[in-house]
DNA sequence: CGCGGGATTGACT
DNA sequence: GTCAATCCCGCGT
């Protein structure tokens, strides 16, 4: 069985910890069912003065977790349909988020498919094009079954936790601007703080 | 209380 | 490449 991280894990600024957790296994145990994906691709937000934060306007009922201490989950809907999973950063008061965009999966393949197919629009019949599973904040919270009753979860928990993966050597991290911001971000829009590695660099190259 | 918009996705031209 | 789905949030009134 894997090293379940501790809480000490989480405490790192938080552009480390992003770094930090590519690599990492994180772990959904969702209607008793184990579905599990390696970590491939972050993105950190930072601050009320990052105009990308969704602390950007203070505290509000929907951005409160991230306000609290680091190693919780912040999860929100997103376009009335998604979810978003982001994992909480920096001390309490200070509020920051590491948003998950991408896992590879490594475990309960069968129940992430099945939960993105009942999650598809229309419940319709197979797929066009190929399955994505866990690619993508909205489709991984949904192969890892989560939604807004998880906001809040510690990830020291039963329910949502990470286990220690192999980490990255930081040369080997892709930096880019982080995805589907608008110009109303002014420059924090270009700010390289979108994370991810290749995943073949995991595969044994 | 109305209204604009969103850290997305999937279907389609 | 374009565009609709779908609804909660957060702000202005």
């Amino acid at each position: 069985m894997a090293r379940k991280l501790s809480n000490r894990f989480f405490r790192a600024p938080a552009v480390e910890l992003a770094e930090r957790l590519l690599g990492t296994i994180l772990v959904s145990r969702v209607g008793s069912v184990r579905t599990a994906g390696r970590i491939c691709e972050v993105e950190v937000y930072r601050g009320e003065e990052d105009r990308a934060c969704h602390a950007r306007n203070g505290p509000t009922p929907r951005n409160r977790v991230m306000y609290g201490p680091p190693g919780f989950a912040y999860i929100y809907v997103i376009y009335g349909m998604y979810h978003c999973l982001n994992i909480v950063a920096e001390p309490r008061s200070y509020p920051a988020a590491i948003l998950i965009r991408a896992l590879d999966p490594v475990e309960g393949i069968e129940t992430m498919r099945r939960r993105r197919l009942r999650g598809r629009r229309g419940h319709g019949g197979p797929p066009a094009g190929a399955l994505e599973l866990a690619t993508g904040p909205g489709r991984l919270c949904q192969a890892l079954g989560l939604d807004r009753r998880h906001d809040g979860t510690d990830l020291t928990g039963e329910t949502l936790f990470l286990e220690a993966g192999r980490r990255l050597p930081r040369t080997s991290i892709e930096r880019a601007p982080r995805v589907g911001l608008t110009e109303a971000c002014g420059d924090w829009r270009f700010r390289p703080w979108n994370l991810s590695y290749r995943p073949e660099l995991l595969d044994g190259g």
